[in-house]
Formats: C-alpha cells, sequence, structure tokens
DNA sequence: CTGAAAGCGCTTACAG
DNA sequence: CTGAAAGCGCTTACAG
C-alpha cells in the first residue's frame, strides 16, 4: 500500500503539497496534473486512521442494536442511516445480540473508536448502562426507552396502547385477554401494558386476564393456544406483531375463524401485518421517522444544541380485518 | 479526552509502560495497581485511530449490503457477524440502498478506512465494481453472486429451481407461471429461471409462461392479479418469497382459494412463510450459514490460505401447504 | 520491569 | 504556490 510519501517522492514534490491537493488547498496546475496522475496510476487511498488521528470532528455515529432480524431495528437503521448520510455523517452499527454485557462492550468499543456519539437502540437501561454513559463522555441518545437524565426518543407505546383499549372496547369487546412481555422493558412490557389498562378501567364489566410471553413467535402460539382455550378471550390484544402473527397461526392450527371466533390486534405495523389476511390491525409506529430524528438529534447535540430531553414519535391505529365487530 | 501521555504524568511512569500494561505486558504489581487506578479515575480509552496507525494486520471487515429492510440480508449480516466475533473479528456495516454507484463508494471508503476485507452481499457485478475490487487490494468476496476472478458464496439459484420446477410438475401442474425478476440479476433472474426451465423442458405437455416483475410486494401483487385474469394458471412460481407472498395477497383479494384454485410457490424460506397460513412451498436457502461461511472464507483469505473460488451454500424444498396434490 | 526514542501516515501552521 | 518541521496518540524494538 502506498503512502503519503510515496506519492510525493514519485511526484517529486513534498508530502505536504499532496496532502493540499487532496483536501482542496492551493496548488499549482502544473503540480495538479502530476499529481493526478501519480494518483491514478498507483490506486493511492488515504489511510483514514492517520486522517482521524489528527482531524477535526470525527463524523461516525455509533449505533448499537440489540438484534438484526427484528423489523423495528431495520426500519429504525435505515431512518438514521438515510439521514445521517444527508447530513454528511456516517453510521457505524454494532450489533449485541440482545446480551447486555455485550451491549456495554460495544459501548466502549466505539468510543475507542472515536465515534462523534451513540445511538441506542435500547431495550433496557441497567446501572452499567449509566455509567458507561458517563464514561464514554460523548453524547448518547436511546431510541426507543427512556431514562431519566438521558436524551430518548420513542414511541409513545402509553397512548398508542390506550388507544388500542378503546378501540376494542367500543367494538364491543368484553372478554380480553393481554399478551404482554417482560416489565423490564418498560416500553413493551410496563407501558404498553398500562395505556391499556387505563383504557380497561374506564368502563365497568370488562373481564381481563393478563399473560405474559416472549417477543418469539414460537413462544407466541404456544402461550395463545393455551389463552384460547383456557379463557376463550372474544378478542386477544398483543404487545407486538410478532406476538399477534403467533396469535393468528395458533388460531388458524386449532381452526378458530379469525375474526368472527377471535379477534386479535398488534403493535408494530410491520409490513407483513398488511399482507396476510386477515389483515392484522395494529398500532403503526414510524420507526423510519424516529430513526431519522434520532440522526438529527444527534447531531445537534454533537454541535452542543440544544434538544428536547424526551421526543415522541407518533402512532396510529391503523383498522384491517383482524377484530370483529360484536 | 485524556491521552496515554497523560496517564503515564498522572501515574508518574512512562508512556511505554502504560501501553505494556493495557496490552498485557509484563508490569510489575505496584506499577499495575496504580495504573488500573488512574485509569478508572479518568475513565481513559484509548484511542483506535493512533493504535491502528501501528498496529499489525487490521481486524475489521467491511460488509457492504444493498439494503437492510431483507429478510436475506439480515439474515446473512447475523452469520457474518456471529463468527467474525468468533474469529476476533469486527464487522462493518455499510449500507448502499440499492445504489451501485454508492455501492462502489462504499468499497472505497471502507479502504480507506483499511479494513482487511470486503464482503459483498452483490446483486449485479458492472464493470465498474471490478475495477474497485482491484484498486482496493484487499480480498473481495461475493455473497449471492457470482463471477468470473472473484471469490463467490452463492446460494444453489439453478439447483433449486430445478428442483422446484420437477416438484410442481410431480404435483400434476402443466399450466404453469413463472413470476421472475430482471435478468440483469444473475442469481435470481437468470439461474432461477433456467434451473425451472430445464425442468420443465424435460416433460411434455406442460404450458408455461414467464412474467416478470420487482423485488417490490405492492407490484407483485399487481401483476399477480392480471396473471391470474390472464392466464388462469394451476400453479404460480415465484422466484422469492416475498413476491409469493404478493401473489398469495393477490389470490385472496380476487377471492381465489390457495391451495385448491391456485398453487403457490417462492424461494427463499423467510420465517414469516411458516407463520402465515396456508404456509409456503419454498425454496429454503441457509442465509446465516452462507453467512458463517463468507466470514470464514473471508479470514482465510486475509491470512494468505487458499480457498475455492466458487462456493455453494445449501438449499432445501420445504413442502408446506399451498400447493395442490392434482 | 522500565524508559527514551523512533516511527506509523497523515495535517497544519509557519516560512519562504 | 511550496516545503520543512512538528505533532496527532499510540506501539515497539532497544537499552538498561
Amino acid at each position: 500500500m502506498k503512502t503519503i510519501s510515496d506519492i510525493a517522492k514519485m511526484a517529486g514534490v513534498a508530502k505536504s503539497t499532496v496532502s493540499r491537493y487532496l483536501n482542496g488547498g492551493s496548488v499549482s496546475e502544473t503540480t495538479k496534473k502530476k499529481l493526478e496522475n501519480v494518483i491514478k496510476e498507483t490506486g493511492y487511498i488515504p489511510n483514514t486512521f492517520a486522517q482521524s488521528l489528527k482531524a477535526k470532528k470525527p463524523n461516525i455515529i455509533g449505533t448499537i442494536i440489540p438484534r438484526l432480524d427484528s423489523y423495528a431495528t431495520t426500519q429504525t437503521l435505515i431512518g438514521i442511516d438515510e439521514e445521517l448520510r444527508k447530513l454528511n455523517h456516517q453510521m457505524l452499527i454494532s450489533n449485541s445480540s440482545q446480551d447486555l454485557e455485550r451491549e456495554i462492550e460495544n459501548m466502549y468499543e466505539m468510543a475507542r473508536q472515536k465515534v462523534a456519539g451513540i445511538i441506542l437502540l435500547a431495550t433496557q437501561i441497567t446501572n452499567a448502562h449509566l455509567e458507561a454513559f458517563e464514561k464514554v463522555d460523548i453524547p448518547v441518545l436511546l431510541v426507543g426507552q427512556e431514562h431519566k437524565g438521558v436524551y430518548s426518543i420513542i414511541h409513545n407505546d402509553y397512548d398508542a396502547a390506550y388507544d388500542m383499549g378503546k378501540y376494542v372496547l367500543e367494538k364491543g369487546h368484553r372478554r380480553i385477554a393481554f399478551l404482554g412481555v417482560t416489565e423490564k422493558d418498560i416500553a413493551v412490557g410496563v407501558k404498553r401494558k398500562a395505556g391499556f389498562k387505563r383504557a380497561i378501567q374506564e368502563v365497568d364489566g370488562v373481564n381481563v386476564r393478563f399473560y405474559e410471553t416472549t417477543f418469539k413467535i414460537d413462544d407466541a402460539i404456544a402461550i395463545s393456544s393455551t389463552i384460547i382455550d383456557e379463557f376463550k378471550p372474544s378478542v386477544l390484544v398483543c404487545a407486538t406483531d410478532n406476538i399477534a402473527l403467533g396469535a393468528m397461526k395458533a388460531a388458524y392450527l386449532k381452526g378458530v375463524r379469525i375474526p368472527e371466533e377471535l379477534s386479535i390486534t398488534g403493535f408494530g405495523g410491520y409490513e407483513i401485518t398488511e399482507i396476510i389476511h386477515p389483515a392484522l390491525t395494529t398500532a403503526k409506529f414510524y420507526y423510519q421517522d424516529a430513526g431519522r430524528m434520532a440522526a438529527q438529534s444527534m447531531i445537534q447535540l454533537i454541535n452542543y444544541e440544544e434538544i428536547e430531553p424526551l421526543i415522541f414519535s407518533k402512532y396510529k391505529i391503523i383498522e384491517k380485518e383482524s377484530v370483529d365487530n360484536l
């Protein structure tokens, strides 16, 4: 691999001249031509490490994700990536495979690589996280979860769940199962349940039961099957679209018709929910938008601009065919 | 931000001693303790750029992807990421958003960032690609497409399509529509069609028509609807699972029952194909495996070991409910 | 075990 | 417009 010195030597000029040429400084036409040729011939590519060592502000934003095989994650990444590119910044992705320790390690690793800031698609915030936020000494922005003292962009889980609760009640459902996830996940496990609960509490005569599962479709299939047998709800409100897909599969396997015998709802608004039949009624979150907002906010943070500590991304109840009007 | 000099000064030792401590060299117990404390207090994080400038072999492998919102892509990435981690290497992802020029730029950008090698989840290989492969002067490995003179890992599209063709023929189908994609995509557009065609040619009395669509579900819905009206095939062989999902949606919208009135098959083996009903018969590709193989091959390449120029990833016809036995 | 020094490949004032 | 020199934050022989 050629270095700037090689190029300088070959062109018969000083390193600094090459550097100036590369960075658009003032260079005479003749040396410009010479350099152009030498660089083309050699296929010279500057070493970013050496550049960054001297350079001004780094322009790489680190994004840490819990997993890659999730619609919400990839959509958010697309939003971040596109917006950062517009703002002349680069995105570095690091996957922690749902391992909280690895997530922490990744933060330190990124700090070492001198990213300008870190966007964390968060699931849980532990003390080790808070300590890392302090130590890395660069802006950190959470997406999907909020935490006191940390800039956060969240989906409006509570309101969305409240609206979803109201919606199924309006459709006449009174025997309702809610299939949620662990409360360690504040956004999905706590907020969606709480918003839904509040809607239920505003109405009398509702028979509601709460269940818990994981984010995995297979687990959702299994427990949904049990719920259908045990409780026979008229509607099954699922905390994510994937859980809802599992519930639909369970219903199908048991020969229970949707929505005639069982209504099902989700949260997320994954593309697939519109393609399947019956299409799924769900609370759609705008992940790409949230990603774009995250990118913008991060750029503001690294420029020392003030931003809101807590930003809500919007949502919408998408009414499809999976809920029966009783 | 503290540097190694600051730490050295604070601990009253030389920079080299700090460096040795950090890299597990021999350091006395006392200075070890001292350093430990100073580093903990200051939250010192070494600058990777400076490290890499000196360092031996870089351990970052660049992966360039055409898009993020694709099951095949994310699964392949997971495989690469996991395997690289095992082999003590890091993955850097760069998304080209289906823009071939950006793909090329990303290659040069990665070379500049001194990645050890580049894994390209390829769609098309142009001359500009070949030129970039030369210039970056580091190992390049294609996944999903093959090209003479370039190390490639491909799914066995041809054989899979041949098997799929045989399968639908065995099920008694003789009025067959094949819904493919542009031939610019050698793997999906050319190979899957060619393998299928060969199977068809081995049997007499088959009425087959070939159609073309994009990778987008919406386009597949539209054209499938036309195919159903115009040609009334007994089976619609789709070049990807997403296209098949679109076809299923089209059938549903028209009230055509699957598989009784129309059989449908796909390629890919996306998770969702098992969840929907009827579950989709498809040629499953093992994307995570392919990703793992890519990671292993890349590590061999950067260590100057010999590898096969063309490696096939395996596949399997997954028989589900979407094909009728006539 | 420890330190002084050279060097990795760049950039950036500073002279000329 | 151009070059010599210092320096970015590390690592790595080489002495001691």
